[in-house]
DNA sequence: TCTGCACCTTCCCATCGTGGGAAGGTCAAG
DNA sequence: CTTGACCTTCCCACGATGGGAAGGTGCAGA
């Protein structure tokens, strides 16, 4: 199976297909004759691996680390866990901060008339005005 | 004042000012015969609301916006609300994603027993497997 | 006056994950 | 034998920020 198709049935786009055999996240892929790239069902289970823990907000590194984990039958789920639940932690603090700006914008643009006249708060509240 | 004085006065780092002045965010900043930059009372109050932008979320394009919006007289509130709450669906929209990757995630870190032995629900998860 | 130190200058490179596109090779169908 | 869809490698871009090199400036103290 050429990438284009491991791509398709991934959901995995050839660039990064590429990028991830570059940075060494999947081995090296086996190559035809003609030097493309060819890729089996345990390749193809990697790749949705590596496209489901992105879809989860995991960095490549983490990734690298989950990956580990999988292939490794001595693990222990704690390890496991651990690393999920320190990525809950990152992913709290990035709601968190998002939140309050959300939060601190909101409140601005409520106070905002949102008409015709140059008057605004929002304005206001960017330029330092202790208002 | 030189660069550093304006950066600790701001909040804003002195790379990050000459960046600001390389993309036209800040007009060119005068300069001292030394060829040093030099930065008055107007400069630290657009500084400052680059900054107090950027805590708040918004891109540089969107900075590039308001800080017309700022200097426009004739400026109506409509269209800095307008902005604004285009930047808090942004927000909402980052927010959402971010909490739909934190339920599923903890759902999965719930169902893991975090002990010694390898079963996990989270690698099988990752690994397509419809559990 | 000389020296040292803290600051400034420009320039290039790195991050992270992803995409765009050029220049060229391969293969199957018409 | 051409056309078109695929593949290859290589370089560049984003957005926002930082690191660091190589060299100039300015001031304080010996």
């Amino acid at each position: 199976m050429q990438i284009g198709q491991a791509a398709e049935a991934t959901g995995v786009s050839a660039k990064m297909i590429r990028h991830y055999e570059a940075i060494g996240l999947v081995p090296p892929a086996g190559r035809r004759d003609s030097n493309y790239r060819d890729y089996g069902p345990d390749d193809l289970h990697r790749l949705g691996f590596i496209r489901r823990a992105r879809n989860l907000g995991f960095s490549i590194e983490e990734i690298r680390d989950l990956l580990r984990l999988w292939g490794d039958r001595s693990r222990s789920s704690r390890d496991v866990k651990a690393l999920a639940l320190n990525h809950i932690a990152e992913l709290d603090g990035k709601i968190r901060l998002l939140r309050e700006m959300r939060a601190t914008l909101s409140a601005l643009a409520e106070a905002c008339d949102g008409d015709h006249r140059p008057h605004c708060p929002i304005i206001a509240s960017l330029a330092g005005e202790s208002a």
